[in-house]
DNA sequence: TAACATTGTGGGTAATAGTGGGTAATTATC
DNA sequence: GATAATTACCCACTATTACCCACAATGTTA
């Protein structure tokens, strides 16, 4: 039982089963705080990969944050529109599963196997070869961004 | 008693079990302070160990700086992962041992006898055979380091 | 030095987690 | 409005994990 709430770590193998349903790791569904209504809001991903947040996440930076970016911006209202228009509230069953869009499953190629990632405060879902296919940071990059951060 | 509260010095040599439980030196757990709710977050380290930090360091030292920065910026995304992909928060059960992750034994080949040291705000876990080989300080690696500290 | 507490380690068992499938309810399609 | 497709809600099975008890070795106290 983690003290943090809505926090996510770790990665964890799952399966999709054959009605698209996904189980969510039961250390994340413990996180997941109580005002969530045991929900998230699922989405395309900037990278190949579905993204979750927990429900009141969502609301409160996400919509809220595109609340604020002016619409009168082309570019703004291309963001807010990939970001909203696959956006998906979910619900976890009985056994702590929720259901992948169909579009989200094409988007991120999922399959059978997927692997999900705790992003502190969201969730990603992987197709297991483009997550390793994911190149890794280079030493200077990971030096320049880890000032911020003493280890 | 004046013990320093989340401060570990000292090396010890444990058996990691059957169960994959690892036995933190009851010096080391006397030393976690009460709000870390007995917790350690364990990763990979930037050497072929196990690092593992109590619960608090790592929420004030690493989650807070991860979470502010922005997802839009692809760098972000892959330094992000990098750090909690890897990261699972641990308990210490009834007699004050951990469970280590599959993945993280392999990535420091950890088999059954394991070396813990204490390494100021931290803990590492070593195969014995890999803490051998890493090789000491050089006199001029020493004098590199002078000018960051004073002893 | 005898009695007792603590520590590291092992093992049994009950609870939980992950997965699959049946069926009723809901929604969509014609 | 009838039928097909999809989704939600149960129930079930197995593997893993958490929790408890045990015990030998060492350390501590009276």
């Amino acid at each position: 039982m983690t003290i943090t709430e809505n926090t996510f770590t770790g990665e964890f193998s799952y399966t999709l089963d054959a009605k698209g349903r996904l189980n969510i790791p039961s250390k994340f569904r413990s996180a997941l705080s109580p005002d969530n209504d045991k929900s998230f809001v699922i989405t395309k991903g900037m990278d190949p990969c579905v993204v979750a947040y927990p429900l009141v996440e969502w609301q409160q930076r996400v919509e809220s944050g595109l609340r604020e970016l002016s619409a009168t911006s082309q570019l703004n209202r291309l963001f807010v529109r990939s970001l909203t228009r696959f956006a998906t509230t979910v619900k976890l069953d009985g056994q702590g599963r929720i259901q992948i869009t169909q579009f989200l499953k094409e988007y991120a190629s999922l399959d059978r196997d997927v692997r999900i990632i705790g992003v502190v405060n969201k969730i990603e879902i992987w197709n297991p070869d483009d997550l390793q296919r994911m190149q890794d940071l280079s030493q200077d990059d990971f030096d320049d961004l880890s000032d911020k951060i003493i280890l």
